[in-house]
DNA sequence: TACCTGTGCTAAATCGATTTTGTTAAAATT
DNA sequence: AATTTTAACAAAATCGATTTAGCACAGGTA
C-alpha cells in the first residue's frame, strides 16, 4: 500500500504528470488544457484520493507554509489563546503552525530561532523576549517575515501588534480614582520592556491627570529572575511599608498571583482592606474570591492582527504596509476586588 | 545569500557530494572515505555553518523527523506539562513535535488525524477523546506508530501509557477515611472513558474495603456537554441534596473547579463543613484558599514513557515491544482543603 | 509556397539531499 | 605478466512534486 503519487494520477488518466500539475494547482486555464481534460484529472484525482507529498512541494517551491510561533511560555492562558487562534487562522490560509517557548531562558531564544530557520519556517511570529533582539533583528535584516507580539523593539523596524498598554493601565487607574482611592501602589516587573514601560506611564499619567502626586515609595519593581519565595516576601514588606495604600495596581497577572498570594497571607480583605487591580487576566482571578478585577489582552485581535500583518509580509505580489504598529484596546473587567 | 547546499560544501572540500554526505551521515569508515578527506569535510562544513536542507533529507528519507501530538484541549496545565516534557525528550531524539487539539470537538479528532497523516508525521502520540476510536483504529491497522496517553481504548492494540487511576483515587480515599469522614460524595462525567471508570471503582473499592455503604445517591454524573452554569446548579442541588456529606470527591480538575465556585457560592467552609479532594493537580488548586488536595498525574513520567514506546515502535530493528501497556502511580498531595 | 501564430499538450530540468552503481589506480593474487 | 581485489572516491539515479522549454499540428497570412 504504497503513497499514490502524482505519476500515478497521470498515468491512470492518460496524460503527462506536467498537465496534472498545472490542473491541480489552477494553472489549466493559462496552459491551455482543454476543459475536457482538466475535468477528467480533476475525477480521477477525486477519487483516488490523491495528496500531494508535502515534502516534494515544499523542496520544489521552497516554501514549508508552516510558521513558527515563539512565546515566553507554553502554559499560561495568554499562550494558551494565542495558539489556539492563531492555530485556526494559520490553518485556514493553509498554514501550519510549530510552537516554541523560551521558557523564561535569556539565550534559549536564539538556539529557537536558529532551529525554526533549520526547519525552513516561512514566517515567524514572536513574543519578544529581553535577550533576542539581536536574533530578531538579523532575521528582519535577512527579509524574513517578523511579526512581534505582546511587546516589541523600538530599534526593529518590523511590524507589530500589542494591546495599548497606556490606555489599558488608565482604564483601570480611572476607576480606582473614580471610587475616590487615591493611595494606589504599583508593582511591576524591572526588565526593560516597552509594554511594561508604557504600563508604568499609564499609571503615572492617570494621577497626574487628577492632580494626585507620584510617589516613588508606592511603586514596587520587583526583580525578573528571584525564588518565588524571595518575591513574595520583598512584595509583603512593600505592603507593610506602605500601610495607607488603599489600592494596589499589579502590572502583569504574574505578580497578581504573587500579590493574591501575599495578601491572603498577610489576612487582608479585597476589597475593604485593599482593592487589588492586575493587567493581564488569567483563569484564577475569575476565580479567587471576591473575584480579581483585570484589564483583559484582546488575544484574539493580537492572533489574527498579527497573522494578517504576517500574511502580508508572506505575499510577496502585495504593496508595501500600509499599517505597521497596531495597537489594540484592552477591556477592564469588573470583579470584586476593586 | 542564498542556501547554503550540500553541493557547495563537496566543491569547497573539493570532494563530490555523495562524498560530503556519506562522511557527515557517519558513513565515512563504511564507504573508506579517507580519515584525512573525512575531517576536511567535517571542518569544511563547520566553519562554513552548513545545514542540511530538512525537506530535501525528509523527500529521499520518507521520514518528516515529526511526531504528531493530539490532545483534547491545547489550554490546560496538564497539556501544557504534556507538551513541555514531549518536546524537549522529541527534540533530544532529533524530532520536533506538532500539536493538534480536538478542542472537546467529537467530530474533528478524525479529521486532524488526517490533517497529521498529510503532513507526513511519523509518529501520533495521542490524548483519546470519545468520538477518535475509528480514527485511532484505522491508524494502527496502517501499522503507524501510535502511542495512546492518559487513556486508552480496549479494543485498539496499541501501547498506552496513564497514571494508575484506580490506585490513585484509593490513596485520596483511604487519607479521607482515616480522618474519620465516612460520607464522601464522589463527582465524575458521564462520559465512557476508562479512565473515568477506573476512577469510579477506586472509590467504590475503597469504601467496601472500609465497609462502608456505597450510595447511589453519593454519586454525581454530569454530562459532559453543557453550559457551564448548568453544571453548577446542578451541582449545587447535588451538594443540597446531600446535605449530610462531609468530603466530596471531584474526579476531574474541571469538576474540582466548578465544585471550588459552587462551595464559595454556597458559603461552605472547607474542610471543616466540607473536605474537597480531586484528582488532577491545577494551578487554581495550589493558590485557592485553604489549597486543594489532589491527585497530582505524574506528567512527566507520562510523556517520557509514551516517547520512549513510540521511539521503540520508530526503531524498526528493536525487538518487540515488552510491555505496551504502562501504569504510573500518581502522587497525593495534602494542601488544606482535606 | 513559405512563413508565422496559436493550441494543447509532453519532455526535461530542477529543488537538495541520500543511496546505489561505476570507475580508476594501486595492491594483491595466480 | 595477467588477472583479481580493494581502496577511495565520483557519477548517476532517486524521492515527488513544479516549472520551463519544446514539439507537433492546425489555421491564418505574405
Amino acid at each position: 500500500m504504497k503513497r499514490l503519487t502524482l505519476k500515478d494520477v497521470a498515468k491512470m488518466a492518460g496524460v503527462a504528470p506536467s498537465t496534472v500539475s498545472f490542473v491541480l494547482n489552477g494553472k489549466g486555464k493559462q496552459m491551455r488544457i482543454r476543459d475536457e481534460v482538466a475535468s477528467r484529472i480533476m475525477q480521477v484525482a477525486e477519487k483516488s484520493g490523491y495528496e500531494p507529498h508535502r515534502m516534494a512541494v515544499n523542496l520544489r517551491t521552497g516554501q514549508s507554509k508552516t510558521l513558527g510561533l515563539i512565546v515566553e511560555s507554553i502554559s499560561g492562558s495568554f499562550f494558551a489563546s494565542l495558539a489556539k487562534t492563531i492555530e485556526t487562522e494559520a490553518e485556514r490560509r493553509g498554514y501550519n503552525v510549530v510552537y516554541c517557548s523560551t521558557e523564561n531562558n535569556a539565550q534559549k531564544g536564539g538556539e529557537l530561532i536558529r532551529m525554526l530557520g533549520r526547519q525552513m519556517v516561512d514566517g515567524y511570529l514572536i513574543t519578544p523576549a529581553p535577550g533576542m533582539e539581536k536574533e530578531i533583528q538579523h532575521l528582519v535584516q535577512q527579509h524574513k517575515p517578523v511579526v512581534l507580539m505582546d511587546s516589541y523593539f523600538p530599534a526593529i523596524k518590523t511590524p507589530y501588534v500589542l494591546i495599548n498598554n497606556f490606555d489599558g493601565v488608565q482604564q483601570g487607574m480611572k476607576h480606582l480614582i473614580g471610587k475616590g482611592l487615591t493611595k494606589i501602589g504599583f508593582v511591576m516587573v524591572d526588565v526593560k520592556l516597552i509594554q511594561i514601560e508604557e504600563r508604568l506611564r499609564g499609571y503615572t499619567t492617570a494621577l497626574k491627570e487628577h492632580k494626585i502626586p507620584v510617589k516613588k515609595k508606592h511603586i514596587l519593581q520587583l526583580q525578573y529572575h528571584r525564588q518565588r519565595e524571595d518575591s513574595l516576601n520583598e512584595l509583603q514588606s512593600f505592603i507593610e511599608a506602605n500601610p495607607e495604600l488603599d489600592a494596589i495596581f499589579f502590572s502583569t497577572n504574574y505578580l497578581g498571583i504573587l500579590g493574591l498570594e501575599v495578601i491572603a497571607r498577610m489576612g487582608l480583605k479585597m476589597p475593604d482592606d485593599i482593592a487589588v487591580l492586575c493587567f493581564d487576566d488569567h483563569d484564577i482571578f475569575r476565580l479567587y474570591p471576591p473575584g480579581i478585577s483585570v484589564i483583559e489582552q484582546p488575544i484574539e485581535g493580537i492572533a489574527k492582527t498579527a497573522i494578517d500583518l504576517l500574511m502580508h509580509q508572506l505575499d510577496k505580489n502585495s504593496g508595501p504596509m500600509k499599517k505597521t504598529a497596531v495597537e489594540i484596546p484592552g477591556k477592564f473587567i469588573l470583579r470584586g476586588s476593586a
